[in-house]
DNA sequence: CTAGAAGTTGAACAAATGTTGAAGTCAAGG
DNA sequence: CCTTGACTTCAACATTTGTTCAACTTCTAG
Protein backbone atom coordinates (compact mmCIF):
# COMPACT_ATOMS: atom_id res chain seq x y z
CA UNK A 1 0.00 0.00 0.00
CA UNK A 2 2.02 2.99 -1.27
CA UNK A 3 -0.41 4.60 -2.90
CA UNK A 4 -3.36 5.89 -2.10
CA UNK A 5 -6.20 4.03 -2.02
CA UNK A 6 -9.81 5.14 -3.19
CA UNK A 7 -10.79 2.24 -1.69
CA UNK A 8 -14.94 2.89 -2.47
CA UNK A 9 -15.19 -0.85 -1.33
CA UNK A 10 -18.73 -1.97 -2.22
CA UNK A 11 -18.53 -5.33 -0.60
CA UNK A 12 -21.74 -7.09 -2.37
CA UNK A 13 -23.91 -9.47 -0.25
CA UNK A 14 -22.31 -12.35 0.32
CA UNK A 15 -24.83 -14.79 -1.13
CA UNK A 16 -23.33 -18.53 -0.26
CA UNK A 17 -24.07 -19.49 3.85
CA UNK A 18 -20.07 -19.48 3.25
CA UNK A 19 -19.36 -22.46 5.28
CA UNK A 20 -16.22 -23.44 3.50
CA UNK A 21 -13.00 -20.58 3.44
CA UNK A 22 -12.35 -19.96 -0.37
CA UNK A 23 -10.59 -16.54 -0.35
CA UNK A 24 -6.56 -16.87 -1.07
CA UNK A 25 -4.00 -14.34 1.20
CA UNK A 26 -3.74 -12.58 -2.41
CA UNK A 27 -7.63 -12.24 -2.59
CA UNK A 28 -8.29 -11.06 0.70
CA UNK A 29 -5.87 -8.55 0.17
CA UNK A 30 -6.97 -7.18 -2.93
CA UNK A 31 -10.40 -7.08 -1.45
CA UNK A 32 -9.38 -5.05 1.67
CA UNK A 33 -6.74 -3.13 -0.50
CA UNK A 34 -3.81 -4.11 1.83
CA UNK A 35 -0.62 -6.45 0.97
CA UNK A 36 -0.35 -10.13 0.94
CA UNK A 37 2.39 -9.48 3.46
CA UNK A 38 0.03 -7.14 5.65
CA UNK A 39 -2.81 -10.23 5.47
CA UNK A 40 0.01 -12.58 6.83
CA UNK A 41 0.84 -9.91 9.40
CA UNK A 42 -2.66 -9.60 10.65
CA UNK A 43 -3.76 -13.51 10.85
CA UNK A 44 0.20 -13.81 12.92
CA UNK A 45 -1.23 -11.27 15.36
CA UNK A 46 -4.78 -13.26 15.74
CA UNK A 47 -6.92 -10.51 13.85
CA UNK A 48 -8.06 -12.91 11.86
CA UNK A 49 -7.86 -16.61 11.14
CA UNK A 50 -7.61 -19.21 8.15
CA UNK A 51 -7.85 -22.69 7.84
CA UNK A 52 -5.11 -24.17 5.47
CA UNK A 53 -5.86 -26.27 2.64
CA UNK A 54 -3.94 -29.58 2.25
CA UNK A 55 -0.92 -28.31 0.47
CA UNK A 56 -1.05 -25.65 3.79
CA UNK A 57 -2.34 -22.75 1.80
CA UNK A 58 -4.33 -20.01 3.84
CA UNK A 59 -8.08 -19.90 2.62
CA UNK A 60 -10.16 -17.35 4.44
CA UNK A 61 -13.49 -16.66 4.57
CA UNK A 62 -15.64 -13.59 3.12
CA UNK A 63 -16.63 -12.33 5.96
CA UNK A 64 -12.65 -11.90 6.83
CA UNK A 65 -13.22 -9.37 4.13
CA UNK A 66 -15.18 -7.59 6.24
CA UNK A 67 -12.81 -8.13 9.06
CA UNK A 68 -10.05 -6.16 7.13
CA UNK A 69 -11.94 -3.96 6.51
CA UNK A 70 -13.05 -3.17 10.33
CA UNK A 71 -9.20 -3.46 10.61
CA UNK A 72 -8.16 -0.68 8.64
CA UNK A 73 -11.35 1.74 10.10
CA UNK A 74 -10.03 0.56 13.72
CA UNK A 75 -6.30 2.08 12.14
CA UNK A 76 -7.95 5.36 10.96
CA UNK A 77 -8.84 6.07 14.86
CA UNK A 78 -5.28 5.20 15.65
CA UNK A 79 -5.55 1.66 17.30
CA UNK A 80 -2.37 -0.03 17.13
CA UNK A 81 -2.57 -3.70 15.97
CA UNK A 82 -2.88 -5.04 19.95
CA UNK A 83 -5.65 -2.57 20.62
CA UNK A 84 -7.54 -4.02 17.97
CA UNK A 85 -6.69 -8.13 18.60
CA UNK A 86 -8.76 -6.80 22.12
CA UNK A 87 -11.87 -5.08 20.02
CA UNK A 88 -12.05 -8.07 18.07
CA UNK A 89 -11.60 -10.62 20.22
CA UNK A 90 -14.96 -11.31 21.55
CA UNK A 91 -15.91 -12.18 18.11
CA UNK A 92 -17.17 -15.55 17.03
CA UNK A 93 -13.88 -17.95 16.89
CA UNK A 94 -15.48 -19.52 14.65
CA UNK A 95 -15.85 -17.19 11.48
CA UNK A 96 -18.87 -18.34 9.94
CA UNK A 97 -20.90 -17.50 13.05
CA UNK A 98 -20.11 -13.93 13.27
CA UNK A 99 -23.26 -11.87 13.18
CA UNK A 100 -24.43 -8.27 12.34
CA UNK A 101 -24.87 -7.79 16.03
CA UNK A 102 -21.25 -8.74 15.89
CA UNK A 103 -20.17 -6.44 13.66
CA UNK A 104 -22.53 -3.09 15.31
CA UNK A 105 -20.76 -4.11 18.59
CA UNK A 106 -17.32 -3.60 17.42
CA UNK A 107 -18.15 -0.77 15.44
CA UNK A 108 -19.80 1.10 18.44
CA UNK A 109 -16.53 0.54 20.25
CA UNK A 110 -14.57 2.19 17.63
CA UNK A 111 -16.88 5.02 17.78
CA UNK A 112 -16.50 5.82 21.30
CA UNK A 113 -12.62 5.14 20.75
CA UNK A 114 -12.66 7.57 18.06
CA UNK A 115 -14.68 10.44 20.06
CA UNK A 116 -12.42 9.69 23.38
CA UNK A 117 -9.20 10.75 20.61
CA UNK A 118 -10.94 13.61 19.70
CA UNK A 119 -11.55 14.72 23.33
CA UNK A 120 -8.03 14.47 23.53
CA UNK A 121 -7.65 16.78 20.40
CA UNK A 122 -9.55 19.08 21.65
CA UNK A 123 -7.92 19.49 25.00
CA UNK A 124 -5.00 20.37 23.55
CA UNK A 125 -6.93 22.91 21.45
CA UNK A 126 -8.38 24.25 25.15
CA UNK A 127 -4.97 24.17 26.76
CA UNK A 128 -4.07 26.57 23.79
CA UNK A 129 -6.53 29.22 24.68
CA UNK A 130 -6.43 28.75 28.37
CA UNK A 131 -3.74 28.16 30.10
CA UNK A 132 -1.43 31.72 29.70
CA UNK A 133 2.14 31.83 30.80
CA UNK A 134 4.02 28.73 29.75
CA UNK A 135 6.58 30.80 27.22
CA UNK A 136 7.08 34.06 29.25
CA UNK A 137 10.11 35.50 26.87
CA UNK A 138 11.33 39.05 27.46
CA UNK A 139 9.90 41.20 24.72
CA UNK A 140 12.21 42.45 22.58
CA UNK A 141 9.74 45.69 21.64
CA UNK A 142 8.30 47.30 25.25
CA UNK A 143 5.01 47.36 23.11
CA UNK A 144 4.00 43.64 23.06
CA UNK A 145 3.82 41.63 26.29
CA UNK A 146 1.79 39.10 24.77
CA UNK A 147 2.28 35.34 26.62
CA UNK A 148 2.36 32.01 24.44
CA UNK A 149 -0.25 29.80 25.84
CA UNK A 150 0.55 26.08 26.17
CA UNK A 151 0.63 23.29 28.87
CA UNK A 152 0.26 19.47 28.78
CA UNK A 153 -1.76 17.63 31.00
CA UNK A 154 -0.97 14.21 30.62
CA UNK A 155 -3.88 12.80 28.57
CA UNK A 156 -3.00 9.76 27.74
CA UNK A 157 -0.01 7.23 29.28
CA UNK A 158 3.17 7.06 27.85
CA UNK A 159 5.03 3.45 28.59
CA UNK A 160 7.77 2.89 26.35
CA UNK B 1 9.26 9.28 31.44
CA UNK B 2 7.67 6.28 32.88
CA UNK B 3 5.32 7.35 35.68
CA UNK B 4 2.79 10.38 34.83
CA UNK B 5 4.37 13.85 35.06
CA UNK B 6 1.50 16.11 36.61
CA UNK B 7 3.80 19.25 34.67
CA UNK B 8 2.02 22.01 35.75
CA UNK B 9 5.15 23.84 34.76
CA UNK B 10 5.01 27.80 35.32
CA UNK B 11 8.12 28.66 34.52
CA UNK B 12 8.47 31.92 35.68
CA UNK B 13 10.00 35.12 33.83
CA UNK B 14 12.85 34.84 31.69
CA UNK B 15 14.63 38.08 33.98
CA UNK B 16 18.09 38.18 31.91
CA UNK B 17 18.09 38.79 28.27
CA UNK B 18 19.60 35.41 28.44
CA UNK B 19 22.63 36.17 25.67
CA UNK B 20 24.50 32.91 27.19
CA UNK B 21 22.93 29.89 27.68
CA UNK B 22 23.93 28.15 31.07
CA UNK B 23 21.07 25.22 31.35
CA UNK B 24 22.66 21.57 30.94
CA UNK B 25 21.21 18.86 29.73
CA UNK B 26 19.58 18.07 33.23
CA UNK B 27 18.14 21.42 34.13
CA UNK B 28 16.63 21.37 30.56
CA UNK B 29 15.35 18.04 31.14
CA UNK B 30 13.89 18.69 34.35
CA UNK B 31 12.00 21.79 33.12
CA UNK B 32 10.74 20.04 30.23
CA UNK B 33 9.70 17.15 32.07
CA UNK B 34 11.25 14.67 30.02
CA UNK B 35 14.82 12.33 30.15
CA UNK B 36 18.07 13.78 29.23
CA UNK B 37 18.25 11.33 26.66
CA UNK B 38 15.10 12.71 25.23
CA UNK B 39 16.97 16.31 25.03
CA UNK B 40 20.21 14.75 23.55
CA UNK B 41 18.13 12.82 20.80
CA UNK B 42 15.74 16.33 20.15
CA UNK B 43 19.27 18.08 19.57
CA UNK B 44 20.21 15.22 17.43
CA UNK B 45 17.02 15.46 15.61
CA UNK B 46 17.65 19.46 14.97
CA UNK B 47 14.20 20.39 17.34
CA UNK B 48 16.93 22.06 19.88
CA UNK B 49 20.35 23.72 19.82
CA UNK B 50 22.90 24.21 21.98
CA UNK B 51 26.08 25.41 22.20
CA UNK B 52 29.13 24.29 23.77
CA UNK B 53 31.16 24.67 26.33
CA UNK B 54 35.16 24.56 26.41
CA UNK B 55 34.95 21.13 28.28
CA UNK B 56 32.49 20.24 25.10
CA UNK B 57 28.97 19.82 27.52
CA UNK B 58 25.78 21.20 26.32
CA UNK B 59 24.45 24.39 27.50
CA UNK B 60 21.02 25.81 26.60
CA UNK B 61 19.44 28.90 26.57
CA UNK B 62 15.91 29.26 29.00
CA UNK B 63 13.82 29.55 25.79
CA UNK B 64 14.59 26.10 25.06
CA UNK B 65 12.78 25.48 28.08
CA UNK B 66 9.55 26.66 25.95
CA UNK B 67 10.98 24.93 22.93
CA UNK B 68 10.38 21.45 24.49
CA UNK B 69 7.38 22.51 25.86
CA UNK B 70 5.84 23.20 22.64
CA UNK B 71 7.87 19.92 21.12
CA UNK B 72 5.38 17.95 23.88
CA UNK B 73 2.39 19.42 22.90
CA UNK B 74 3.28 18.88 19.30
CA UNK B 75 3.28 15.38 20.15
CA UNK B 76 0.31 15.49 22.22
CA UNK B 77 -1.54 16.41 18.52
CA UNK B 78 0.36 13.48 16.93
CA UNK B 79 3.32 14.92 15.04
CA UNK B 80 6.58 12.93 14.45
CA UNK B 81 9.76 14.42 15.35
CA UNK B 82 10.34 14.95 11.22
CA UNK B 83 7.22 17.55 11.28
CA UNK B 84 7.75 19.19 14.56
CA UNK B 85 11.80 20.10 13.30
CA UNK B 86 9.24 21.55 10.32
CA UNK B 87 6.88 23.30 12.37
CA UNK B 88 9.91 25.37 14.11
CA UNK B 89 12.01 25.40 11.01
CA UNK B 90 11.45 28.90 10.67
CA UNK B 91 12.27 29.87 14.27
CA UNK B 92 15.70 32.19 14.28
CA UNK B 93 18.26 30.06 14.31
CA UNK B 94 20.18 32.25 16.72
CA UNK B 95 17.65 31.16 19.82
CA UNK B 96 18.27 34.49 22.12
CA UNK B 97 16.06 36.29 18.93
CA UNK B 98 13.56 34.27 19.18
CA UNK B 99 10.39 36.41 19.76
CA UNK B 100 6.39 36.14 20.85
CA UNK B 101 5.37 36.18 17.43
CA UNK B 102 7.50 33.59 16.63
CA UNK B 103 5.87 31.11 18.86
CA UNK B 104 2.39 32.27 18.67
CA UNK B 105 3.18 31.31 14.47
CA UNK B 106 4.32 27.55 15.54
CA UNK B 107 1.71 27.63 18.19
CA UNK B 108 -1.89 28.59 15.29
CA UNK B 109 -0.08 26.19 13.47
CA UNK B 110 -0.18 23.49 15.65
CA UNK B 111 -3.62 24.12 16.40
CA UNK B 112 -4.24 24.46 12.40
CA UNK B 113 -2.67 20.57 12.78
CA UNK B 114 -4.94 19.58 15.42
CA UNK B 115 -8.00 20.91 14.17
CA UNK B 116 -7.22 19.10 10.79
CA UNK B 117 -6.76 15.52 13.07
CA UNK B 118 -9.97 15.86 14.60
CA UNK B 119 -11.39 16.49 11.05
CA UNK B 120 -10.18 13.50 10.34
CA UNK B 121 -11.33 11.37 13.15
CA UNK B 122 -14.90 12.87 12.63
CA UNK B 123 -14.91 12.02 9.49
CA UNK B 124 -14.33 8.39 10.46
CA UNK B 125 -17.69 8.80 12.93
CA UNK B 126 -19.11 10.31 9.84
CA UNK B 127 -18.15 7.41 7.94
CA UNK B 128 -19.43 5.09 10.38
CA UNK B 129 -23.08 6.70 10.35
CA UNK B 130 -23.17 7.39 6.46
CA UNK B 131 -21.94 4.20 4.45
CA UNK B 132 -23.90 1.51 4.42
CA UNK B 133 -23.21 -1.65 3.07
CA UNK B 134 -19.41 -2.49 3.48
CA UNK B 135 -20.14 -5.22 5.37
CA UNK B 136 -22.97 -7.74 4.18
CA UNK B 137 -23.19 -10.78 5.90
CA UNK B 138 -26.03 -13.28 5.08
CA UNK B 139 -28.55 -12.62 8.29
CA UNK B 140 -29.12 -15.95 10.17
CA UNK B 141 -32.46 -15.43 11.00
CA UNK B 142 -34.27 -13.57 8.33
CA UNK B 143 -35.89 -10.72 10.73
CA UNK B 144 -32.49 -8.54 10.86
CA UNK B 145 -31.51 -7.65 7.75
CA UNK B 146 -29.67 -4.31 8.64
CA UNK B 147 -25.67 -3.85 8.05
CA UNK B 148 -22.74 -2.65 9.37
CA UNK B 149 -21.62 0.51 7.88
CA UNK B 150 -18.06 1.31 7.44
CA UNK B 151 -15.74 2.26 4.72
CA UNK B 152 -12.46 4.28 4.43
CA UNK B 153 -11.37 6.86 2.29
CA UNK B 154 -7.95 7.67 2.57
CA UNK B 155 -7.52 10.50 5.16
CA UNK B 156 -4.07 10.41 5.88
CA UNK B 157 -1.37 10.05 3.43
CA UNK B 158 0.84 6.75 4.05
CA UNK B 159 4.54 6.76 2.66
CA UNK B 160 6.69 4.35 4.80
C1' DC C 1 44.29 18.28 44.10
C1' DT C 2 41.19 14.83 44.04
C1' DA C 3 36.77 12.35 44.39
C1' DG C 4 32.38 12.02 42.84
C1' DA C 5 28.70 13.84 40.15
C1' DA C 6 27.42 14.87 35.72
C1' DG C 7 28.60 15.19 30.82
C1' DT C 8 30.31 13.05 26.25
C1' DT C 9 29.86 9.64 22.18
C1' DG C 10 28.51 5.59 19.97
C1' DA C 11 26.31 1.30 19.78
C1' DA C 12 22.84 -1.83 21.09
C1' DC C 13 18.25 -2.73 22.36
C1' DA C 14 13.10 -2.21 22.36
C1' DA C 15 8.25 -2.21 20.43
C1' DA C 16 5.26 -1.42 16.47
C1' DT C 17 4.10 -2.23 11.70
C1' DG C 18 5.02 -4.03 8.11
C1' DT C 19 8.11 -5.15 3.47
C1' DT C 20 11.44 -7.83 1.04
C1' DG C 21 14.07 -11.69 -0.13
C1' DA C 22 15.68 -16.52 0.05
C1' DA C 23 14.64 -21.13 -0.32
C1' DG C 24 11.43 -24.41 -0.80
C1' DT C 25 6.46 -26.58 -1.92
C1' DC C 26 2.25 -27.27 -4.58
C1' DA C 27 -1.08 -27.42 -8.39
C1' DA C 28 -2.05 -26.85 -13.20
C1' DG C 29 -1.09 -26.66 -18.13
C1' DG C 30 1.52 -28.08 -22.19
C1' DC D 1 7.98 -34.31 -17.03
C1' DC D 2 8.77 -29.61 -16.65
C1' DT D 3 7.78 -24.91 -16.22
C1' DT D 4 5.25 -21.30 -14.11
C1' DG D 5 2.78 -18.86 -10.80
C1' DA D 6 1.15 -18.63 -6.32
C1' DC D 7 1.85 -20.13 -1.93
C1' DT D 8 4.84 -21.39 2.42
C1' DT D 9 8.24 -20.08 6.33
C1' DC D 10 11.79 -17.60 8.35
C1' DA D 11 14.99 -14.00 8.73
C1' DA D 12 16.55 -9.54 7.83
C1' DC D 13 15.68 -4.82 7.04
C1' DA D 14 13.34 -0.19 7.64
C1' DT D 15 11.33 3.57 10.53
C1' DT D 16 10.14 5.94 14.86
C1' DT D 17 11.19 7.42 19.48
C1' DG D 18 13.72 6.95 22.72
C1' DT D 19 16.55 4.24 26.77
C1' DT D 20 20.56 2.00 28.44
C1' DC D 21 25.33 0.85 28.67
C1' DA D 22 30.29 1.15 28.21
C1' DA D 23 34.18 3.79 28.27
C1' DC D 24 35.86 8.20 28.86
C1' DT D 25 36.18 13.30 30.06
C1' DT D 26 34.84 17.39 32.54
C1' DC D 27 33.13 20.08 36.23
C1' DT D 28 32.60 21.32 41.04
C1' DA D 29 33.19 21.22 45.94
C1' DG D 30 35.91 20.19 49.77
Amino acid sequence: MTSATPAVLTTGPVSKPDSEPTLTVSDLARAGGIAPSAVRFYEKHGLIASKRTRGNQRRFHHVDECLVKIIRVAQRVGLSVAEIREQMSDLPQDRADITIDDFLRVRHRLEREARQRIQALTDVLNDFTTDQKLCEIPPKNPTDTRNVATTQRAVGPRKP
